[in-house]
RNA sequence: GAGUCUGUAGCUCAGCCGGAUAGAGCAUCGGCCUUCUAAGCCGAGGGUCAGGGGUUCGAAUCCCUUCAGGCUCACCA
């Protein structure tokens, strides 16, 4: 199905060349002055240069010849050269119905493409934190996104559970429960089912942990001692892991196990979901071959003891430095288990395209190791890999967002604190009984988190304002929920008492100023959808149902529906609230929200 | 130091592959609830789009430059 501003884009390209005129720069736009216009067109003033004539005289003419067009209801011609349009009503009409009954409301579909994910990004037995909730939400909605317009889309939460800390988490572990029989060297039974550990113990030990390998600058030589010979077991531990020791990869199992368990509760939680929950571990078998493959090729060479591939190219301006894939000391690196990945998702899936989302500190990172792949032949021609970089949260000073008292802000408590406030507000205002006020504030609470993240450019940083968050005024989650409520309503008391529901056919050539803006603003959803896929934007989606929530708005206060005496004119009516709803529904749907029935 | 991103109203942000008078929200001020949920609507004030130069009929938008800030820059992930 076209869009409403390919439709117009013919009928100008079809009147620039009845006047022949070159149509190759004739487009059509939605007005920058809605007070003016619907649709603008400014082909003339680029035309008139190259032609040697006022640009105001070609606007004329072809406003002129879009005198008779069935489409628009008024072209004119404007200084210094605009053409401005507006939409006749009963084609709008027509042009709402049509989209109303196709499927996705018309958006055109992608080429289908099968599309490796990553993103969530979680460490093993580390909480998840706000930093975690971009990962989340902005790839859940980008999954959703890329379904939606027909690509098959494979999530992977791509688990942090390989790699030093995971001997860090050993080490600690043994210095508290030597007992333990993982730690008896001459133990030779089956290691047991059940983690020596729970979830809250093991979040506390990586922290500790860590703790123990640093120390301040000026430390005492046996404070430094102490930390360097941890962290060298630590080392030994991983070393050990790797190479497949029993006791260690017991000890690791139960760590991924417990630490999963709990990771699954939050993200289902957030509504976010994974199709795969595989992890830096499971890439690591492809490693050596991987090496010897870059080795091979002539890529790979050693570098002050360490293995490296040039990556940078003659044109780049930029120094990028060497992709390093083995330390000195002959251990895999980052880099190592990212390229090891893709071979693995390669020889797994042969995607069209990985995608990953993850902070965009990282940009050179993938960079680097995406200039490898492509060096090393691990993906071929066409096979997309793109970077998803997001921006850091930070708190009202500008910095990391912080709890009050300084400390990370687990992603729990978080989503606690939002929902808890809008609890609050639900008691105050409404009168609902508390169990349905807890489930409508879950709801809504998290609609308010991930609005407020999703509303943001990605790639920016964003200030993390609990109170603008719990405020629900505005650009936020909560007033767009509160839109989609308030037609709910309408429609449900108009059902209640009719004969038939009314639908699409019901609708009318708009009446009012504000009747007619809102189905403006329905007959643009293919076209905003539609780019939010190609740029990857939510935040697109966001800003397009926030005018479509003020244009419903608007409405609800100028027209009352339901005390309209004329049975057709109130169906036309309700037959536009439905679709705006329609509309609503399928944006939050995309953006990883739902709406409650009343708030 | 090199690279990169950012700088738009008091605050938080849109707009950035060039178009008309630079938009929202919050905050401030003024209206609107016996009528479909006032978590709403209508209105007012508030701007050297960081500074300077250039390209263009036209620049917040493209190019150059200065300033300020963030981030990255080989054995962490």
């Amino acid at each position: 199905m076209n869009r409403i501003v390919d439709l117009i884009t013919k009928e100008l390209q079809a009147a620039f060349a009845a006047k022949a005129y070159p149509t190759d720069m004739v487009t059509a736009s939605v007005s920058n002055r809605p007070d003016l216009c619907e649709y603008q067109c400014n082909a003339a003033m680029a035309l008139a240069k190259k032609l040697g004539k006022k640009p105001i005289d070609i606007a004329k003419e072809v406003a002129e010849q879009l005198q008779h067009s069935e489409l628009l209801g008024k072209a004119e011609a404007v200084l210094p050269g605009f053409i401005n349009m507006d939409l006749d009503p009963r084609a709008l009409r027509i042009y709402l119905q049509e989209m109303a009954k196709a499927e996705h409301y018309g958006v055109p579909k992608g080429a289908k493409r099968r599309i490796v994910l990553d993103f969530g990004g979680p460490n093993v037995a580390k909480p998840l934190h706000v930093g975690h909730l971009r990962s989340a939400v902005i790839g859940e909605s980008i999954k959703r996104i890329l379904r939606f317009n027909g690509d098959e889309v494979i999530g992977d939460v791509h688990l942090g559970d390989w790699g030093l800390q995971m001997g860090l988490i050993i080490e600690e572990l043994r210095d508290r429960k030597p007992d333990l029989v993982y730690f008896q060297e001459d133990f030779t039974g089956e290691y047991p089912q059940e983690a020596p550990f729970g979830i809250s113990e093991l979040e506390e030990i990586y922290p500790a942990a860590s703790a123990k390998t640093k120390y301040a600058a000026d430390a005492s030589p046996e404070e430094k001692e102490r930390a360097e010979a941890f962290k060298a077991r630590a080392m030994e531990s991983t070393l050990k892991l790797q190479n497949g020791d029993k006791a260690c990869r017991a000890i690791w199992r139960h760590i991924i196990a417990v630490s999963v368990g709990d990771l699954q509760k939050n993200y289902e939680r957030l509504d976010v979901h994974f199709d795969l929950w595989k992890g830096e571990s499971d890439a690591q078998p492809y490693i050596p071959a991987l090496i010897e493959d870059l080795e091979k090729k002539g890529l790979a060479y050693e570098s002050d003891g360490a293995l490296v591939v040039d990556v940078m190219t003659p044109e780049d301006k930029m120094e990028i430095p060497p992709c390093l894939i083995r330390k000195s000391d002959g251990a895999a690196l980052y880099a190592t288990s990212d390229l090891a990945t893709i071979v693995e998702r390669q020889k797994l899936y042969h995607p069209d395209a990985m995608i990953y989302v993850t902070d965009i500190r990282q940009s050179m990172h993938f960079n680097q190791v995406f200039r490898v792949s492509k060096k090393a032949g691990l993906v071929e021609e066409g096979q997309d890999l793109v970077h998803i970089g997001f921006g850091t949260v930070n708190g009202k000073d500008g910095k990391p967002f912080k709890t009050r008292d300084g400390g990370i802000m687990r992603l729990e408590n978080l989503m606690d604190e939002v929902c808890g406030c809008v609890y609050e507000k639900i008691r105050a205002n409404r009168s609902i009984e508390e169990k349905e006020a807890r489930k409508i504030a879950d709801i809504v609470g998290l609609a308010a988190l991930k609005y407020a993240d999703l509303s943001n450019q990605a790639s920016k940083d964003y200030i993390f304002d609990m109170d603008k968050f719990t405020a629900f005024e505005g650009n936020t989650g909560p007033y767009i929920l509160y839109t989609i409520v308030r037609i709910k309503s309408i429609l449900a008391k108009y059902e209640k008492t009719a004969a038939r529901q009314a639908d699409v056919e019901d609708l009318e050539p708009a009446r009012t100023g504000s009747e007619k803006n809102l189905s403006l603003e329905l007959a643009r959803c293919n076209d905003v959808l539609g780019s939010a896929y190609t740029e990857l934007a939510p935040h697109k989606i966001c800003q397009y149902i926030y005018a479509l929530a003020n244009a419903f708005n608007s409405f609800y206060h100028e027209v009352n529906i339901l005390s309209k005496e004329d049975e057709q004119e109130k169906r036309s009516y309700l037959a536009l609230i439905s679709l705006t709803k329609d509309v609503l529904l399928s944006c939050i749907g995309l953006l990883g929200m739902e709406a409650p029935d009343y708030m």
